[in-house]
DNA sequence: ACGGGCGGTGACAACGGTGTCAGTCTATCC
DNA sequence: GGATAGACTGACACCGTTGTCACCGCCCGT
């Protein structure tokens, strides 16, 4: 026995009413099974079920967002990247998230420096459950405002300021920061050049500080022309190496806040035929796809990307579903990750 | 004069019955205005639109999905990407056109080789108003069927087979992979090593036939211990180097089908000592940012990615909206960069 | 003067769920 | 044995749009 055989194509999709009469309850026992509500007979809860098996029901997010004032979808800003990987991680993890919970993920790229209405617009068309805000534009105070007086939940990805109104999650860059430098001293290098990311980002700063800091534990002092600064693309890394490398005393060892600029810093020595890492060693940040691929490989930093990720949706979601009230902010450590850009000075 | 000064926060969104009071017509009236619809007096209108900007009225996805069973909404399937630089260029390009359309973008990455329910239950629980598939996914039977079946409209970017029951969009990878090669003929290369893409993607069999047509337009037999495979992504490119340089008659060019693979063939040399461009020409295909990020710089076709992306969108848009029922296909030409990784056989 | 067509408009019923509230049915306690 | 407090269930309004259809007026041809 068939049912809808003139309907060629589109078998007309089940609703709850279809679920509800074949399970032999009303709407509302369905919508509560399907939303996990408590208070249902557990032969109820299993006949509503098999009944959606059967049909293989999907509820209508359209009508569960009007009825519900809720589109259980969140959405990811995020400004033009310069490390294309980092972004991609970050929506890898987001997006598993929303995946195991049932939310579907929109977009939400910008140019640099959007303008605050723009964004305002968007979640207003979109209408989405919350947001994911990466590095920088998630510091901008007038994003934070917006989202704030709109009753948009959010979570902050690497912020630059621990703001304890909000949420936010990133890794420990400080700590990772001064291990790296750590490495440098222990092997031997005494002139250091440190090149900084885009002023922007918190973690640009916090990297920095993290080297200084090493620096000063080890009794040593800064030489302000050692610390130059970058914008954490291949490019201005490699414009500064040039620089550095001109040096009259040139450093034995480059620290770049990130992997894009280390690679950068290695093609400025490779031009100026400086060999690595016998005569310059390389550091980066971040352990992104280019540090194994640059030769020799980075010694880098690597940060858990996409469990970082993967927490600032759970975050988010447990904000959303009012499990949790208090704002937190979750770090997460790095690593040291020791490949052949780096050595003793003089060794190759 | 204030209102609603005790609602604080969330001002009560403005509905269209706000806007249908205000401006002293109909809902439905404002439901045409708002749609382009044709039959509205001008006059009616400007007012109705004064309305819509005085009270900053956005629709309710929501209720319009509800009502008119369209979302507003398409999806980007594609699967984990080896260059990562491809994939955001492509989102940037749909999300730009989506953007000025009044479109969301729901994103949906996916694993090596979903299984197709997956993929079906992001349709049912989304309900897209339709995809962009990317390659090699977009090739799937199962999925293209899946799609067609449920009604949903899709367009493939650079699919392995063109389908003219589909529209697609992608480069001339054919054309673009002839001249690359016909520029180390033209050097004066003629044992030139190629390194094929990934075989699940058509990318990778028209570039290759490319290299093959080129060779045979200019006499040459082919010596198939030269042409070895590869998966697009920099190991693969490393591993199948190493191959190539091996051989006891090795090759003095090195064509690898993308990028990362050729920044592969590049660490490869380098570990071998051997110099670029003197004793190996190096060249690559997309023009990525990696391609700059080597050293010496690549020599690449770039292939306009943005673009291709926004006239996937395009086109996808244009079928939505039944402003076009016949299928196409669009092809983009490719343009020859060269860069310091080629030379004359010997030249540095 | 009359009928027919068409541009312009509105009333009203969907669309497919959730929230509210009232009701029924048990188990428990005096 | 009756009162009472849960546990469980359903009726019904409502969310904010779009689709359908009826209607009104005006211009046109005869």
């Amino acid at each position: 026995m068939q049912e809808n055989t003139t309907n060629r194509h589109t078998p007309a999709r089940a609703t709850i009413r279809d679920v509800a009469h074949r399970a032999g309850v009303s709407i509302k026992t369905v919508s509560r099974v399907i939303n996990h509500e408590a208070n249902v007979r557990p032969v109820t809860r299993e006949r509503v079920m098999e009944a959606v098996r059967e049909l293989q029901y999907e509820p209508n997010p359209a009508a569960r967002g009007l009825a519900g004032r809720r589109t259980f979808s969140i959405g990811l800003l995020y400004e033009n990247p310069h490390e294309f990987s980092y972004i991609q991680q970050i929506l890898d993890g987001v997006f598993d998230v929303c995946q195991a919970h049932g939310y579907a993920l929109l977009l939400r790229p910008s140019s640099e420096n959007p303008a605050t209405e723009d964004i305002v617009r968007f979640l207003t068309q979109t209408r989405v459950d919350g947001m994911v805000l990466t590095a920088p534009i998630g510091d901008r105070p007038d994003i934070t405002d917006a989202l704030t007086e709109r009753d948009v939940p959010f979570v902050q990805i690497s912020p630059g300021i621990t703001d304890t109104r909000w949420t936010s999650v990133g890794p420990d860059d400080f700590a990772g920061s001064r291990t790296l430098t750590e490495h440098l001293l222990d092997l031997g290098h005494t002139r250091i050049g440190f090149i900084q990311g885009d002023p922007r980002h918190g973690a640009a700063s916090a990297r920095l500080d993290g080297h200084l800091q090493c620096l000063r534990e080890h009794g040593m002092t800064v030489d302000e022309s050692l610390i130059v600064p970058g914008l954490f693309d291949f490019e201005s890394g490699k414009a500064a190496a040039h620089g550095l490398l001109a040096l009259t005393d040139r450093p034995t060892a480059i620290v770049a806040s990130n992997d894009d600029m280390a690679a950068g810093v290695i093609v400025a020595a490779q031009e100026a035929g400086i060999a690595l890492p016998a005569e310059l060693s390389v550091a980066g940040f971040d352990d992104s796809p280019t540090a194994l691929h640059t030769w020799p490989p980075l010694t880098t930093v690597r940060q858990p990307i996409v469990e970082i990720a993967s927490q600032a949706a759970e975050l988010l979601l447990e904000w959303i579903r009012g499990e949790r009230s208090v704002h937190v902010r979750k770090t997460f450590d790095c690593r040291l990750v020791v490949r052949r850009s780096t050595s003793a000075p003089g060794v190759a």
